[in-house]
RNA sequence: GCGGGAGUGGCGGAAUUGGCAGACGCGCCAGACUUAGGAUCUGGUGUCUUCGGACGUGGGGGUUCAAGUCCCCCCUCCCGCACCA
């Protein structure tokens, strides 16, 4: 990398061979280069020294209209860009080329917004509470702050190398005390709200505790507040709020040491990291009513522009249906008359309910049993056991054994047991056997349903193994031969006394239905969601602690003032883990252990009083549940942002507009976790006044992946993919033994990373940037291919040689105009080129470039010159993809400021007007010939051009002409009969 | 199984509203410079061809003067959900 060119005694470069080892097949050593062309060694040299010059003048700082970072005449009169990334978690593993894809694509959109007159705001920050930190921690006994602190450092240090133009004052990281401090603060801020359906939002629980202390609103047993005790008033408020404890079963993951979201827990039931067992748990710990705000979350995604399968996918996570409650009468074993409360989807089929099911885990089922079978049933029903009871326990044993993924093994064999007792279906007063199954589930509606084979799938499957019947209450289409029909259509079958639905398409029946239930008494309409409230709880230790403390009668928020609450010092960092299946086991947080923190004496107001610390921390969620807001304004010790900042940069732009970051891109991932919790943190605090945006993220972009090839030997071990060679014959080696090719993610121990930093030192970022926006569409996902690298380069290359005389390193631009031919291909780039900028498509950004600038390199080989309005208009073009050397030849070619805000090119309108076309001269829609033809070309004068071209006369051959479409001054197509 | 997305040269990918398929890049081939080339530069590069042309966007059918693009059926791959009543 080090070589240099020499002179030879005539003047002449003489090129020396210098092969090292380390020589591989880069073209830029700069060992054979004319002294000025653009190498890697140049590159480096120019990147470092703009990098610098950036930071000194503070080219990316961005400014507020007001505040520490406000400058009220630089925000003046000038549009506003908010353009985030997802932030990074900081893994002491580094960068690979990966991942930094769609940090260049912001920056290439932010750079060009900038010139085009934005005040654009673009951070990047760190979300560093986590697991990895943690267990390096255990391992290591290094506390995870400096781990931590270190990993952002190499990363901040790879990222400045990228010419990434981001705000650094505003780098905030989660860990940092002055952030998570308004993260407790917001936490308090859900902890004092209530959902109040009236209002559709949220509210301040004291307007709840005002209104229950006035009388206005009831107590649910009507006891008035002043004759509650302290625990009870304290209990009843407790209930209403949006951050709350509850002993509901929860996820809980012995291997991890911790509980989990639902979100965070596989369909098998397994760990989404580390792939450990999950099991269901009754443990008290914090949820968040995200279901409250179930309806507002769907309804509010129409106003979104997020790519639709993303939308689909939170819709279908939150899962809304529509329906009705119905109670089913029934007697318990002890003679006690109740009702088993299903949950459907189709009350229109009510008549046609043969059975019931329970989950196994519902709890009822035990009161239901009878002490002994009260008939001859045949052995599928009793399981073979000798009373009710044995049956269930039996049942419920064999069903707690099997894991998720045999249950999945077993192609979803109906299986279950009857019961012994019988529910009355309120409809027609049909005695129905109530079984236990479990294709039921005890976390979705009442954990019970009404079976209706006839209708239901999974019932007729249930009904044909139990030999149960099924009576039909839409009628099915005329070709339907068997099984269940799910579909609508008019409802037969289905008629008492008082109501009959016969006749009647599904949608009336529900209806009529749903009118009639209520009427009697016997049911309600319905919303379910499948969306559940999100455990907010980790036993662990590298997370934001809870502003909150436990006194006899429960929880109470801490004040502002004592934040933020910091975490202690500890020996341990980690939670106890146990054996993955030990479901037995019970978390133990590891601030449970730091014993002098978690008891303390504050004086929240009644004066100084012990209290209990909360030992578990927040969820890494946590943080990013609210970031976009902190970078607004970072250093602001008075409010988690100003109100008037947040509205600037966020607030609505228009009626009905929702507001938020105007353009966040990240992978596709986070559909459903962050993205879904993150909409729900902000609109609590849209609720509460606090922000003016209704969304955070107004615009949502999923960047593809950077793939990789990895190979595998013999035995099955990674071997280097960049010593792997391709055969003639296509197959791939390895040392001379043959390899097998995979395809997937790039990674160190597939041995097939390449990281950013290498891609730096042979080409230059400049050329790394250019390279990673080519490739594709930003949105799609492809395979990296070092070897393809050096097209960007070279492009770059030849570029600045047009711009720069290799031999002198001066400039070739001329002041003389550029001809009217030249103009008309710079007009036509920068159309093109400024469109797909703003659509993200830098893709054919870059090709209308290098279309454009080999045009220019055949102009100046026939010893023609580079305009200056021509370079100009090329540098501008290039700077945001390739920023080192867009600002180094602006430099170079006389200008002395950055030209970070220098307007980006206009196209003159009149000079995208052609003069003459290529008319193509079609027969039969085959081309025959083509033909340039002056622009404002007549249909008339190009039919006739047509019919006498002599390829179209031969391609005729003689035959009649049936028709000409002509579409001026484009095509002509002559159509034989 | 349900829902969503995608199939274009050896490879990554281009292609306003249906209107010249394969832009641009990699690779490959040839040439230039060179002691040399793995640097750089120039040119070529969908397939077949009797050199006229024919064929060609996963397969089959259709609409149209004209289909990668629209419609129907099928195949393959990727993503999400997965007994959600």
């Amino acid at each position: 990398m080090s070589q240099r060119s020499l002179a030879g005694p005539d003047g002449r470069r003489r090129y020396p061979r210098l092969v090292t080892v380390s020589q591989t097949s880069t073209p830029n050593t700069g060992a054979d280069a004319a002294p000025h062309r653009y190498t890697a060694a140049l590159a480096a040299e120019l990147e470092r020294r703009w990098q610098d010059r950036w930071e000194l003048e503070g080219t990316f700082h961005t400014p507020n209209p007001s505040g520490p970072l406000g400058d009220p005449a630089a925000v003046a009169g000038r549009p506003k860009l908010y353009v985030m990334d997802m932030f990074p978690y900081p893994s002491g593993a580094g960068l690979h080329v990966g991942h930094p894809l769609g940090y260049i694509g912001t920056d290439v959109f932010a750079r060009y917004q900038r010139m085009n007159g934005y005040n654009v705001l673009h951070p990047l920050g760190y979300d560093a509470f986590g697991l990895p930190a943690e267990q390096y921690a255990v391992q290591t006994g290094q506390h995870p702050r400096v781990t931590t602190e270190a990993n952002i450092a190499t990363m901040r240090r790879q990222l400045r190398a990228l010419g990434l133009g981001h705000d650094s004052r505003r780098s905030v990281a989660t860990t940092d005390p002055s952030f998570y401090r308004w993260t407790q603060w917001i936490f308090l801020q859900i902890f004092n709200s209530w959902y109040d359906p009236d209002a559709g939002g949220a509210r301040p629980i004291v307007e709840l505790e005002d209104a229950y202390a006035s009388g206005r609103r009831a107590t649910p047993d009507g006891t008035p507040w002043a004759d509650l005790t302290e625990g009870q008033r304290r209990g009843l408020l407790d209930d209403h709020r949006l951050a709350y404890l509850s002993d509901a079963p929860v996820n809980w993951c012995p291997g991890l040491g911790t509980v989990l979201a639902n979100e965070e827990v596989t369909a098998d039931g397994r760990s989404e990291r580390g792939n450990y067992p999950v099991f269901k748990r009754n443990l008290r710990q914090w949820v968040m009513r995200i279901t409250a705000y179930a309806d507002r979350l769907i309804a509010d995604l129409d106003g979104l522009d997020w790519p639709e399968p993303i939308k689909l996918m939170q819709r279908n996570w939150i899962g809304r249906s529509v329906g009705a409650r119905v109670d089913f009468p029934v007697r318990t074993a002890a003679g006690t008359q109740t009702a088993i409360t299903v949950f459907t989807t189709r009350p229109d089929t009510l008549f046609g309910a043969t059975y019931m099911v329970l989950a196994p885990e519902h709890p009822m089922v035990d009161d239901l049993l009878p002490g002994a079978w009260s008939e001859d049933l045949p052995a599928s029903w009793t399981g073979g056991a000798p009373t009710p009871v044995a049956a269930v326990a039996a049942y419920r044993a064999a069903a707690m054994a099997k894991s998720e993924v045999e249950r999945g093994a077993e192609g979803r064999v109906k299986t279950g047991v009857f019961t012994g007792a019988y529910a009355t279906n309120p409809v027609n007063g049909a005695l129905i056997p109530v079984f236990v199954a479990d294709y039921v589930l005890m976390g979705y509606g009442t954990g019970a349903i009404m079976a209706v084979p006839a209708e239901d799938e999974r019932d007729w499957e249930f009904a044909a193994t139990f030999g149960l019947p099924h009576v039909r209450t839409v009628a099915p289409p005329a070709d339907w031969t068997d099984g269940a029909y799910t579909g609508d259509g008019p409802s037969i079958n289905s008629a008492n006394n008082e109501i009959s639905l016969n006749g009647l398409e599904t949608a009336a029946a529900k209806a009529a239905i749903i009118d009639w239930l209520a009427a009697k008494g016997f049911g309600v309409p319905t919303v379910q969601y499948k969306l559940r409230d999100w455990l907010f709880s980790r036993q662990r230790y590298w997370g934001e602690p809870f502003p909150v403390v436990y006194d006899e009668y429960g929880v109470r928020g801490l004040p502002d003032s004592m934040l933020p609450v910091e975490l202690p010092e500890v020996d341990d960092y980690s939670p106890r883990t146990f054996e993955p299946d030990d479901a037995e086991s019970t978390p133990e947080s590891p601030l449970a252990r730091a014993t002098e923190w978690a008891t303390v004496t504050l004086d929240l107001g009644d004066g100084p009083r012990e209290y209990r610390r909360e030992t578990n921390t927040m969820p890494q969620w946590a943080g990013s549940c609210w970031y976009e807001l902190r970078y607004l304004d970072p250093t602001n010790e008075n409010a988690f942002v100003d109100p008037e900042v947040e509205r600037y940069w966020m607030g609505p732009q228009a009626p009905g507009d929702c507001g938020g970051v105007d353009l966040y891109v990240g992978g596709v991932e986070h559909a459903v976790l962050h993205l879904l919790y993150a909409r729900f943190w902000h609109k609590v605090l849209f609720d509460l006044g606090h922000v003016s945006s209704s969304e955070p993220f107004r615009r949502l972009f999923n960047q593809g992946y950077i793939q990789a090839y990895a190979y595998t030997d013999a035995r099955g071990m990674y071997v280097p993919a960049e010593d792997v060679v391709e055969e003639t014959d296509g197959s791939f080696s390895y040392e001379g033994a043959p390899v097998n090719r995979e395809y997937g993610k790039m990674g160190k121990s597939l041995k097939n990373s390449v990281t950013p930093d290498q891609m730096c030192g042979e080409y230059g970022a400049d050329t790394l940037r250019l390279y990673e926006m080519s490739m594709g569409p930003l949105d799609v996902s492809r395979p990296w291919d070092t070897r393809a690298v050096v097209g960007s380069f070279r492009f770059l290359q030849r570029f600045w040689r047009n711009v720069i005389d290799e031999e002198t390193g001066l400039s070739r631009v001329s002041e003389t105009p550029a001809d009217a031919q030249t103009r008309a291909v710079v007009a036509r780039t920068i159309d093109g080129v400024a469109r797909d900028m703003a659509n993200l498509r830098f893709n054919t950004a870059i090709a209308k470039l290098i279309e454009c600038n080999n045009y220019l390199s055949r102009l100046l080989a026939d010893g023609g010159a580079l305009p200056r309005e021509t370079a100009e208009a090329m540098i501008l073009m290039v700077a945001p993809l390739a920023p080192h050397v867009g600002e180094e030849l602006w430099s170079r070619i006389g200008h002395t400021a950055t030209l970070t805000f220098v307007p980006f090119p206009q196209a003159d309108p009149a000079l995208l007007v052609a003069d003459t076309v290529t008319c193509v001269l079609q027969v039969g829609g085959k081309v025959r010939d083509r033909v340039e033809v002056p622009a404002d070309s007549t249909e008339e004068s190009l039919r006739e051009l047509a019919l006498s071209a002599p390829k179209v006369v031969a391609a005729l051959a003689g035959r009649e002409v049936r028709t000409v479409v002509v579409r001026a001054p484009k095509l002509v197509n002559v159509v034989p009969a």
